[in-house]
DNA sequence: TTTATTAAAACGACCGGTTGGTATATTATA
DNA sequence: TATAATATACCAACCGGTCGTTTTAATAAA
């Protein structure tokens, strides 16, 4: 059995993650946390030294958690625009329709939130989406060398673009919690996809 | 001339929705208003009886901007088709890309920031995406009415669709301040909605 | 046109409560 | 017993909001 630190730890990032989901990181309060976990000032601040140093170490812990669920089920040897369509179909079924995140998309949320107010912590963020744009282009360059698509496309665009389609499903699924979001946007990004091809 | 309380309250309300966009509801205390504003807690209380009074306001201004500038050049006896088009161009270059809100969009940032803070003030705004949905909606049915459309589309679908792809770019745009997100999106709209051509 | 009256507008100290964070004491575990 | 983990008490700064007072501006009377 883990150390009892390394266990309350956890629990603290995991608890955080749910609040910052569902209140926001500045609407959360270190109160708050303390009340999820059961610990007090003094617990919590022995294994983190600011309410920054928790948010780093919550976006670890979602970025993990959000790798397990987009990835599964895409196998490298599928053809790459397969992998598009299954990794857009676990972002918005398995991310969003089975709310991993307690309340809407971890990333989109503090995306929103924090642009304009800690640049170091937007930067984060934004980094992250930037590497998974570069892995979906990468994907759309596959599929064009295999004679998949049609001719004059834009990868960087496109890939741009579906990542702007979930943050924006992400967005009015979160306020609305209306299923039918979900599936219009599937619906419609199976759509555009199937447009691309040659 | 106006009254000068008019002016003052005219004043607070713009002053707040500058703030409101670049810093969020909750992150704009009282008393950065008063900051930019030049008032004192009294003279500000004055004229509204809680933050969340100003925010109705503000809100109210908010659409009034939004709907100067996105109804621009959209004639009624244009064809429907076109009507989305100059209305996605419209909300993309000329309200997010033209910084109409001083920094990303009112209306996606408030939608992100309170939907699980405040019931009310969420589906306030959310009702505003509904009617706009409805819009879109009765746009794509004349178009369709007039053999412009491919069969067998779901306009809700579509015009669902559209609205969450404009969020998106909204959410994206005002953490990068890149404006290849913005030609991007309304490139990857305009090939998209010519798809939807019969 | 000056002066007196009145109402609108702005002021700033103050309220209770909360914020993130710290210092020190105490308890449980390895 | 040594140390990791937690509890307690406390801090200054800030939160949204109230309140009695003063300033400013429009109006009426002289």
């Amino acid at each position: 059995m883990a150390l009892k630190g390394t266990r309350t730890r956890r629990n603290i990032v995991e608890k955080s993650l749910q609040l910052f989901c569902v209140k926001g990181y500045y609407n959360t309060s270190i109160n708050d946390i303390l009340d999820a976990t059961g610990l007090t000032k003094g617990g919590l601040y022995g294994h983190f030294s600011s309410k920054e140093d928790i948010w780093y170490a919550v976006y670890d812990e979602a970025l993990r958690i959000w790798r397990q669920v987009i990835f599964k089920e895409i196998h490298s040897n599928a053809s790459p625009l397969e992998r598009i369509e299954t990794f857009i179909e676990n972002d918005i079924i398995n991310k969003l329709g089975n709310d991993v995140f307690g309340g809407g998309c971890f990333f989109h949320s503090m995306l929103v939130e924090l642009s304009g107010q800690s640049d170091a912590m937007s930067r984060h963020i934004l980094a992250g989406f930037m590497q998974l744009d570069g892995l979906l282009c990468s994907w759309l360059e596959q599929a064009d060398q295999q004679g998949m698509l049609m001719q004059g496309l834009n990868f960087k665009e496109i890939a741009n673009y579906i990542i702007i389609s979930l943050n924006g499903a992400a967005a009015l699924y979160a306020s609305s919690r209306d299923p039918a979001i979900l599936d219009h946007t599937v619906s419609q990004l199976h759509f555009y996809i199937r447009r691309l091809k040659a």
